[in-house]
DNA sequence: CCAAAACGGAACATTCGTGTTCCACTACTG
DNA sequence: CAGTAGTGGAACACGAATGTTCCGTTTTGG
């Protein structure tokens, strides 16, 4: 049961079919990620013994993807709302269609570092904070909050591209767009 | 089998159900939603013959939600900018659980009008048109962007009071204000 | 008060996903 | 070429959810 190369990139194309498969319908069968993966179903069952161990997989291979997409944005180089943005696009191009399935199904983050101990996710908020020293980002916004729109953001995005045939690249503008106006601390009336 | 107010009552409460017990966890058993209306489940049969009438059922009450809320909100009253303002508010006061159903299972949101064609979304497209005209929303965000971001960031606020105990006004708070950032048509340097 | 309406529980058949076992086939590798 | 790792299909047992029927009980309303 060595990690030979064959096992690897088989577990791989496992896990890839159950992200598409399952970010449409969280309640897909094993059969059909099966199919998606062009493996039998009997292989799937090898690799993942259990329904829970695909799904944990999953949830693990997504920390790793956001331990990544964090450490590439490189939070604290530069204006903390800059970073911020920076940090959303590298989500954006790292998680693809792991997004629908994290941000909508709590499956996926229960049963790991989730939700509150993610370095990650405290990396994001101490950012938040700094941005309110540096007056970079609006006062009013909690960190918390911003964490929040940034995952809500973040899928409109992706849905936008799914559902409206948007390009990716188009829908990943307006979304940065969006997210540096709403960090932005003008001087508009206060709500 | 005439319209008795017992029936409409029963009816009503098994939909309630539906919907608190499905936003939790879109693929719940029909037993539990019966448990939570406090019914049998040979009653919600009799209600709602095969699973797919409930869910269609719940999608039907969702539109009727929005038609209301986007009448309340008065779109053609006053700046565009404000007007999605006080449609966003409405939406949240109206929609509570019902938001996680239509916008994370699309279940939900087939085998109706949706989503082209509801009225209230494109009573909404074109208020942001408007905004564009008369200058109180940015016009580097399209109308159709524009609504899948005012629902993300819907979702967003009500998963905020859900996860993190956040208070209703408070989580519509920081949505309101975000949004009405994210419209603004600042001066800030283009993306 | 009495009949009709509505309800709840038990039981049943059916379907579907799951997890497992067994065996034959293929591909790589020494 | 032989052996081994990897694969895929068929078959099976099992449990859960679904949809249906039947019947006794409660509630409603004229």
């Amino acid at each position: 049961m060595v990690e030979t190369g064959v096992r690897t990139r088989t577990r791989q194309a496992i896990l890839d079919a159950a992200v598409v498969v399952l970010s449409r319908d969280s309640s897909a069968s094993l059969s059909e990620v099966a199919r998606e993966a062009g493996v039998g179903r009997t292989t799937l069952h090898r690799y993942f013994p259990e329904r829970s161990d695909l799904v944990q997989a999953i949830g693990t291979f997504t920390l790793e993807r956001i331990a990544v997409a964090t450490d590439r944005a490189k939070l604290d180089v530069g204006p903390a709302r800059e970073a911020v943005v920076r940090l959303c696009r590298e989500y954006f191009e790292l998680l693809g269609d792991v997004l629908s399935l994290v941000f909508t199904d709590p499956q996926f983050s229960s049963g790991l570092d989730w939700h509150e101990e993610s370095e990650s996710d405290l990396a994001l908020l101490a950012l938040v904070r700094r941005g309110h020293q540096d007056g970079s980002i609006d006062r009013g916004l909690t960190p918390e909050w911003v964490q929040q729109a940034l995952w809500a953001l973040l899928y409109a995005a992706w849905a936008f591209v799914r559902e409206c045939g948007v390009s990716r690249h188009e829908a990943l503008g307006q979304c940065l767009r969006s997210l540096e106006r709403m960090l932005h601390p003008g001087d508009q009336a206060t709500g």
